[in-house]
DNA sequence: AATGAATGAGAATTCATTCAT
DNA sequence: AATGAATGAATTCTCATTCAT
């Protein structure tokens, strides 16, 4: 590995660490010393990599959000051109075990709670809900432009169907023993199925019937 | 005022202060010296109340919850027999000026941020969760049997409006430029309307187009 | 004690302990911890009474400097009316053990040392510099007067006795074996009767014969 | 270059740039990582060719003495026989713009700032003070055997010679807007004309006319 | 009942020094 | 000969908690 790459290589390295450690303590425990504990590198290290335990963070929620966008984008890519397939995809990745899992979903909820007060966390924040909304707005848009669906708003449905993901990941994280990601999938398909029966009827029925 | 009244009076003031402070400095930056400026009393007082700051915080998630529960208790109480009123009526309440406020919203997701890590709020936060959702599934369920809207599965409906409800609030704290509270409340509608069109159908034109 | 007085009382405490903890380690190895040592205080004390390091630093110099200027001015205050006697008294005093001992001059000049790069010293010493400079100008002034000594010029002697000073503590300072107290005053009595024999004659052959 | 040369011209080159760098910063904030930046080297460079910081600002002081040793004892060789040129020479080449400019005073004043607790510092500094003490002792006496001033004592001339332009150095430190470089000569200059009027009372009435 | 001075444990940050390349 | 990544000891600063008044 030359130079650069081993610095790369080091701050994804500590990044993930910051993400594990995170799941591991929450926020407001966080140490610097945690971080580099779970890196396996010695203290000083996170200062030789970042101006600051606040740079960390917000490079830590950058990673997180782009690593997440790289991965829905992907999927819908994948799935071929049909809009009903790819929003299919898209609940699917969004309660898939890796990305709905209680670590990251804890992660995600422990940066939303700060960013009220992180001005940085916010902008990162609206600009992944942002290209995440505008992807399902767009199909929502093709679905009723195909359907026929005049009446449905596919702005409302696409904000609705948003909102309802992080609602559920919210039961996830607080009552996961009252919901589980195959539950919280039957309810995005219940909802989607309320607007577009003919195109979501039978994933409504089907979901949660096999293993997440 | 007697000595039991005072203390109980003291508790509240401090609770409130603690409300104030975490609104307006966050969770991780939260010291019991702002708490105790926000409360213009002196530096010592919350440990004179409160056995430690972890406790201060618990009892502040303790007394938000309640205070939420009653208010939507109260206003269900003076909304008639009606289910679709009753319904109405609370997401009317999760989103008033009050409720769904940036203060109010931003204080509940910081304590959402960090109950993975914090049993305690964990707790809280499932019963008053549980019991906002015995009560919209009871009027959901009303609403289906005399509907007729066998088709219909109330816990899913009333699950996703939960749900629905939460990931608004967090967009309301993260895009406040993008989403207002009314067209929150117009998503809600959208969404009961597609499973009782008859029952809201007319809310979700209206809603929006007056003052919340 | 009343509060005030005992917040007044530790702040002097830990000015005269950062004067002792400088006259020990030097500028560059002090730390608040041997200050709070020092004062027989615990290790966050230095933080609760002054801001910053820094803040404690420029304000020891603020008290050494005020110290000093109380010193001279109430010496000079006590010497009569005869400006040969006060000028006397100055030189007296600059070169008393507790003015010019070691362990005051080594702190002057730990400061002297650091004062380009922090402007608040450079503004102290400049103030108690013009303060010092301006009572020996009009004492000098007076002899000239007094004398007939047209041919003089006040201001160089005034500057010039005072450079002299600083630069025989200097002296005191890298050469204590080759330069005492004693052989000091005689370099200023000599530069004074250099001016003014008829006045400084006397002290130049006296000093230095008796104990310092 | 051979390899002896090029470790000798990093040498130099590492010692300067530790000038500058005090020059830039201070004794105390100086670090290493500044001193590499400096000399357009890398990080750890310096402990490459000394085996300490300490190390480093011994030998920068070391350089700093010889230079201004070597400097001084080259004009006085230049200057003729007669002592009082010699010690015009000497004065003029204490003000001068790249021996009492700002850089190297302050410089000077930072390691005799930190000299009281670095035993190698007062070493260096009292050799240095030695030499030139010795010279200008020499020279006053030549100057008070030629001119017959039987009354002067040459050791306490010489001395304070040496103790005035040291204390005239800090004034041009503290106060540079009071005085200059030019006004400082004529301290220097009244101060020897005081002991000597006939050799350099003329001095005295030119010094600071004309540009230094 | 309340104050606020004092404590001291804990955290972020800095940086001289080391060492593999 | 030189680099610069990595280390870890040391230091400043913060702040929950205690306690005398």
């Amino acid at each position: 590995m030359g130079r650069h790459e081993i610095k790369e290589f080091r701050r994804i390295q500590l990044l993930e660490a910051t993400i594990d450690t995170v799941a591991r303590r929450g926020f407001t425990d966080l140490t610097l010393a945690d971080v580099a504990d779970a890196a396996k590198l010695s203290r000083g290290i996170v200062n030789f990599y970042f101006r600051s335990k606040e740079e960390l963070l917000a490079e830590t929620l950058r990673y997180l959000t782009s690593e997440y966008e790289k991965n829905w984008r992907d999927a819908v890519a994948h799935a071929g051109k049909d809009p009903v397939a790819k929003l299919r995809i898209l609940v699917e990745g969004d309660f898939a075990p890796q990305t709905a899992g209680r670590k990251h979903v804890s992660v995600w909820y422990a940066f939303w709670g700060e960013a009220r007060w992180r001005p940085e966390y916010l902008r990162i924040c609206q600009e992944v809900a942002a290209q995440y909304r505008k992807e399902t707005r767009a199909l929502v848009e093709e679905i009723v432009a195909r359907g026929n669906h005049r009446h449905v708003d596919a702005d409302l449905v696409a904000r609705g169907l948003n909102a309802l993901i992080d609602g559920l990941w919210l039961d996830l994280l607080i009552e996961p023993k009252d919901i589980d990601r195959n539950l919280a999938k039957r309810c995005c398909y219940n909802f989607l199925a309320s607007h577009f029966p003919a195109e979501f009827g039978a994933a409504a029925q089907v979901a949660g019937t096999t293993a997440a």
